[in-house]
DNA sequence: TTAGTTCAC
């Protein structure tokens, strides 16, 4: 029926009247925490993440053609002596000062490089690889601080230890412990990082310097691959997610004498939501020790957050800060003298002009995203071509995230001889993964972030200025394998403005997730969490609501059981595991398992460029017309009756890894399922009961169709727009509902299903409700 | 007409 002819629209139900006032009355009410019955009575600092405008030029105009860096033009030097608190700044003075002489083994295992943790690791230089493991650990600079680390371990629970990149801290410090009797009696050291291939090589390189067998004595454990031995195992390198997810089954995470919390600096989402975790487990586990390592800034926060000493006797302190020295080359930092407007033809002029007059080397540059990249690329390419007589060319590689791994990897081929190669990257490069041989860094001084809006429940991409660590941390890409330079299209002004570093995730994300974790953790109130940043409170409010409606919470707050318990297990954002909840009773819980796998992974569809017609044809061929949902279905169903394989993926111009990536977290999840006792059911055909199902979901995600073509949401009547990537994008379907959106040049909605609107009301009636409009 | 980067046994 159409729904138009009905004159009804829907209504927003029970949320109409839902207001903060009534979210102050429930917390006072209930909410009480299992671990401390403490509150901190921290305030939460609501507004903490404000929006830059997009591509913000934080600079006027100048023209860097031509003119000369030293001195007497556009670009001065500046040695590197960034602003930083004084612990830090001696280890950086440190830092400069010492001696180049080789490159730490731990290093090489920092940062590592790959797309995803089954290929091959890219081998890296390693200047002490001649000397037996052993010599080479001696020859750390962390090595000289090993006892003094120790001492003040046993003295305080917490050791923030700064320590730049190269100081073999993550391969080094566990293994002291180990030594030290750390691990006896059964107990285990843990380390935990932002990346899952960070997580892995670093604990090969350990085995490898304890000749032990990875999984014995040293193992790791990330999303699908435990590779340790539950008796024998006794340093655990792991992703800071596991950890947490570790912490649902055994609350004081009692067999760890030792927690190290590596690079948290980054401030992730689960690096956050741990620190306030441990600080608790801290109170109940006196005996437990805590090592927060990071890169540089943020030491004195953590210090601050752990610290319960509440006298001013120093002596008393429970956490003490330390810093190390780094094995890392000098790099010079030059700033514009005056700012620019443009920075892509800045970023551009600047690499030929390293090129005319600066030795031998390779080129990074930082800049926001991949259409950015692209035309920095052809930029360089094409003007290059002018330097083909001499026979000094450049050449300009792009690396980013939406690149497949074969693209990625010509970004670590040595450039031919006498041409300089110029690798041109996102934030990837920052942290993610090491390029060899780079002397020079171009940083623009802009990244996108992901920042979200709880009024509306959206994400968007905006363009911000980095951070002071971010810079230095770019800046630091530079002198990984011997001195080098930093050209910084901003002047130094300008960086003595930004700010220290960026809005933690915590801040800027949806909380639904975190809140439903925290509750299964046992921590009722929430809002009362002691956070090391406190998201803003409307977050919270957003995240209780949507927590609520999806029935996960009572009217207290509190865990439903079995729903809400079950929820909060599903390794999914909260909306898909309610839809994998709710696909028993529609009878079609296998068809809905594959569309959560292949939601949860990215880039199934490959549209290289060149070639973007033919992969468009190869889309049409599996699109349908209920929308994107069912076309992921097709897909997945198509794979599996092509037998898994890469050519028909090829031919088919489909995602191969992202692929076998659906297959391992469809596994996943269907144990999940059967573990709650919910066979698998097949919807036989009946696509219907799949689109039911998605609605029980994500009902809160639904839009129809305005007379301008636009959209608007049922719920607070925003508009939105289909994204071009999905295949409803030429289509006008009266009625939608959406995965997620996300704003970059518009406010898009990615992932669409047509539903009928009467679903709305039947499957959601505690939400909506039909209306008579005259 | 469009894409920062991660993570979750």
């Amino acid at each position: 029926m159409e729904s138009q002819t009905l004159r009804t629209c829907l209504m927003v139900g029970v949320f109409g009247i839902w207001g903060e006032a009534q979210l102050g009355a429930w917390e006072e009410m209930l909410f009480e925490e299992s671990l401390s019955p403490k509150a901190t009575g921290r305030e939460t600092g609501e507004g903490c993440l404000r929006k830059r405008p997009a591509a913000a030029p934080a600079f006027c105009l100048v023209n860097l053609a031509g003119l000369p860096f030293d001195g007497n033009g556009v670009l001065e030097g500046v040695h590197w002596t960034p602003p930083l608190n004084t612990y830090v700044r001696s280890s950086l003075l440190t830092q400069l000062t010492s001696q180049p002489g080789t490159v730490a083994p731990g290093s090489n295992v920092d940062r590592e490089s790959e797309q995803e943790a089954d290929r091959a690791v890219i081998a890296q230089y390693n200047s002490n690889e001649g000397l037996p493991l052993a010599q080479q650990r001696l020859k750390l600079p962390i090595y000289k601080n090993r006892n003094h680390i120790l001492y003040l371990l046993e003295k305080c629970q917490v050791v923030v230890i700064v320590a730049p990149t190269g100081s073999g801290k993550t391969t080094q410090l566990p293994q002291y412990l180990h030594e030290a009797g750390w691990t006896a009696d059964g107990r285990v050291v843990a380390c935990t990082q932002p990346r899952r291939v960070a997580a892995t090589t670093v604990a090969m390189r350990v085995a490898d310097e304890m000749g032990v067998v990875l999984g014995q004595q040293v193992g790791y454990t990330i999303r699908f691959d435990d590779c340790t031995d539950s008796t024998t195992t006794r340093i655990k390198y792991m992703t800071d997610g596991m950890m947490f997810r570790e912490t649902l089954v055994d609350p004081l995470l009692t067999k760890y004498s030792v927690i190290m919390i590596d690079e948290a600096h980054e401030r992730t989402l689960y690096t956050d939501i741990l620190v306030g975790v441990l600080k608790k487990i801290l109170k109940k586990r006196p005996e437990l020790r805590i090592i927060i390592s990071s890169a540089t800034l943020d030491a004195e926060a953590f210090y601050e957050f752990f610290n319960s000493n509440e006298t001013r006797d120093k002596e008393q302190d429970t956490a003490v800060i330390m810093s190390l020295e780094g094995r890392m080359f000098p790099v010079d930092v030059l700033y514009l003298k005056t700012p620019t407007s443009d920075y892509i033809t800045s970023s551009v002029e600047t690499v030929f002009a390293i090129h005319e007059r600066e030795p031998l080397g390779d080129i990074l540059l930082f800049l926001t995203g991949r259409e950015e990249i692209d035309m920095a690329v052809s930029l360089i390419n094409e003007r290059s071509a002018e330097y083909a007589r001499s026979g000094k060319q450049l050449n300009a590689l792009p690396i980013y995230g939406g690149l497949t791994f074969e693209e990625q990897l010509r970004v670590f081929e040595p450039a031919p001889r006498e041409t300089r190669k110029v690798v041109v990257a996102t934030n990837i490069a920052e942290a993610s993964i090491t390029i060899e041989g780079i002397s020079y860094v171009v940083d623009a001084g802009f990244v996108k972030l992901r920042t979200y809006d709880p009024r509306t429940d959206m994400e968007s991409l905006i363009i911000a200025t980095i951070s002071r660590a971010s810079a230095q941390q770019r800046a630091g890409r530079a002198g990984r394998t011997r001195p080098g330079k930093a050209f910084r299209l901003y002047t130094e002004a300008a960086f003595d403005a930004l700010p220290d570093s960026s809005v933690p995730e915590m801040q800027r994300s949806n909380l639904a997730t975190v809140v439903l974790q925290l509750k299964a953790l046992g921590i009722e109130n929430v809002l009362h969490f002691d956070f090391l940043s406190p998201p803003p409170v409307s977050n919270f409010t957003k995240a209780l609501e949507l927590l609520y409606s999806l029935k996960a919470l009572d009217d207290y707050g509190r865990l439903t059981m079995p729903f809400g318990v079950h929820l909060a297990e599903f390794p999914v954002d909260p909306l898909l595991a309610t839809m994998l909840m709710n696909s028993l009773k529609l009878k079609c819980s296998d068809d809905v398992i594959t569309i959560a796998a292949m939601l949860s992974v990215q880039s199934i569809f490959v549209s290289p460029s060149g070639q973007k017609g033919e992969a468009e044809e190869e889309k049409r061929k599996f699109s349908v017309e209920e929308g994107d949902h069912i076309t992921y279905l097709n897909v997945f169903t198509a794979f599996l009756k092509a037998s898994r394989s890469p050519k028909w993926c090829f031919n088919h111009f489909l995602n191969h890894k992202s692929l076998l990536r659906v297959v391992n977290i469809r596994n996943q999840l269907r144990r999940y399922l059967l573990r709650f006792n919910m066979p698998l059911l097949s919807c036989n055909g009946d696509i219907d009961a799949v689109r039911k199902c998605i609605v029980t979901g994500y009902f809160s995600h639904a839009a129809r169709l305005k007379p301008d073509g636009t959209y608007a949401t049922v719920l607070h009547d925003r508009v939105l727009h289909i994204h071009p990537n999905s295949v409803l994008f030429k289509r006008a379907p009266a009625w939608v509902i959406y995965h997620e959106v996300v704003e970059t040049t518009k406010p898009f909605m990615r992932d669409l299903t047509v539903i009928e609107p009467e679903w709305l009301t039947e499957l959601a009636p505690h939400f909506y409700e039909l209306k008579a409009v005259r």
